[in-house]
DNA sequence: GGGGCATCCGGAAACGGTTCCACATTCGCT
DNA sequence: AGCGAATGTGGAACCGTTTCCGGATGCCCC
């Protein structure tokens, strides 16, 4: 309703005047202001981001891609990337980027190509080169927390080195036969995290002269709890030749592995130790191992990398961008020595 | 880059003519259409959101504000909710509104006050009259679900009666020591929502005569896993007056039952019947026995009320405003008749 | 054959801000 | 005293669309 105009005409200046004066930029007097404040105020005025995104070329928003809400891990990342952009005075668009369908091309061509956003945070999703490309042609910073493509910006948490801790600690605890439940490459997941800590998986393992396969046993199955559950049944189901301990690759794996153990009778951690990643919200319940990452923290980190991004003027060069984020072993009581 | 004038020029015609070809509004020759059309595709031009919504006073956006993502009933929504909105050309701002803090007052005053958004979806949250009022004052469409607070559009289910209906389940299998453990009415969580399933296990206990307090003891609890959990191992401590069956407020509480219930070396079903609502995806793993409510279908319900309020041509006075949202029981493997 | 209507198109005025430029004043400094 | 820089302000252009208005057709039908 109320315009700029209706504003400086009450404080009985010029627009450009009461622009500068709301805006903080360019020369005002400090009495001036203090009218120009007073006559926003007495009239309700709230400028129209849309006017000045206008002729700014900035609006105060960022896109986010993110292939699921209802993980664990993507909830937290999104809950902390909110709280960062609200702090901030940004505004959040969400793109739900399920599978690589058609829908997702329409969001890359169609809602991003817009004028709409300033930046775009990716998470846990695999770029193809004609994606980026499309940002990088509108000249629009991307982050990318996890997943693959040639983003500018990467923020990622070594997976090798995580499935290799995780895997380390059920060795030092003595065990020789240990499985894997990898989560599957499927759909958007992105695959390079998923080979990351398989790889360690394997890497620590050949280190500790287990012969892959037979004792080192790695079984796929979709990254949640009902996931975890059957792929574990069916990893646990022949008695004999079953692992001491399993390494899950996130904690909501973790637990349906924990389930289905008790399902069987096996005791946790007497027969099988468990020991999952993430830190989720339920580990302590659990009583869960697990090696942490801390997806909130990882999603304000992101914030903090687009919002320098966007502000050119301290045109560093990406400082931080080589540092993998921090994770770390927290022990609890689902991992022991074997029998 | 490209502006509706390049295309305009390419084409030959004016930016008047390219703009009715470009949007399908008004007059225009199929001809002159086609021509415009290869126009702007061959330069690439992605017309402007934010000049068009300068002048029609309509961003294709509409705000959602939501307590939490993390939790599997909301998560569910938003995904409903963002994938009906992509789908309908609309962009999604989301406003994740944890406490009512001083942030709270901000999202109302400042982000939401802005043009931004052409109307607001609330899920799950209790609004007051004064942020009611801030909205109308704007004339933005607000629909809420589940919550309280006197908007214009209202999408709810009837959670008394769930309440009731799960309660009547456990009563029909021939318990008689039938516990609750509600939602504690903290932070976000709408009040309105636990208060009304309470409601609807007392009717039902009521009716079927047992005397409340004794035989229908409630408890309060986070409505979390963690929250069912410790919730169940204080309700189910004492050997003597153990109850035979317990509703749970939501499924995660009842999986943390009945993990809590392994735990003790209680036997579910056998010694005690869990029953919780919402339908959630681990539900079958489980084989839990739940009210199912269906919060995907509720995202995509309140986006089709968001739309026809947004379009007034239909002024319609919402239709179907009245009638609950649908839910249904269903009958797995944690509840039975008592031994 | 001519009035009315539907169709087609262009000029120009919005929409609501920001910023460039010009101009005035004051201030600090030699 | 004089001069440049810093400060304060207003006019006007501009961002990229949409839409109003008005003119120019062509067509139907009486």
């Amino acid at each position: 309703m109320a315009a700029i105009g209706d504003v400086a005409r009450l404080a009985g200046v010029s627009k450009a005047t009461a622009s500068r004066a709301l805006s903080g930029r360019g020369y005002v007097a400090d009495d001036t202001r203090r009218r120009v404040e007073a006559a926003a105020a007495e009239i309700g005025y709230i400028a129209s981001p849309d006017a000045a995104s206008l002729v700014t070329g900035r609006t105060k928003n960022v896109g986010v891609i993110i292939p699921f809400v209802n993980r664990w891990f993507f909830g937290e990342v999104l809950e902390g990337i909110e709280r960062a952009l609200l702090g901030a005075g940004y505004d959040l668009t969400l793109y739900n980027l399920s599978e690589p369908g058609p829908g997702r091309a329409r969001v890359f061509d169609f809602f991003l190509a817009r004028k709409r956003v300033d930046a775009v945070i990716a998470v846990g999703v695999d770029l193809d080169e004609h994606e980026v490309a499309s940002l990088d042609r509108r000249e629009k910073p991307l982050v990318c927390l996890g997943g693959s493509g040639g983003a500018a910006a990467r923020l990622s948490v070594d997976d090798r080195a995580v499935g290799q801790l995780a895997t380390e600690h059920l060795l030092h605890l003595g065990h020789t036969r240990i499985a894997h439940l990898a989560g599957a490459g499927a759909a958007a997941m992105p695959a390079s995290v998923q080979g990351q800590r398989r790889r360690g998986f394997l890497d620590a393992v050949a280190a500790a002269g287990i012969p892959a396969g037979e004792h080192a046993h790695i079984l796929e199955a979709e990254m949640s709890m009902p996931g975890g559950h059957t792929g574990a049944l069916q990893l646990l189901g022949h008695p004999g030749r079953r692992p001491t301990a399993l390494f899950a690759a996130s904690d909501e794996m973790a637990f349906g592995t924990i389930r289905a153990a008790e399902r069987l009778g096996i005791d946790v951690p007497a027969d099988l130790s468990v020991i999952g990643v993430d830190g989720h919200e339920y580990a302590e319940m659990f009583e869960l191992t697990t090696v942490e990452q801390y997806p909130g923290e990882q999603g304000r980190l992101a914030v903090d990398v687009v919002l320098r991004l966007l502000d050119e003027a301290t045109a560093d060069p990406l400082p931080d961008s080589g540092a993998p984020l921090p994770t770390r072993l927290v022990v609890r009581s689902t991992t022991s020595a074997p029998r």
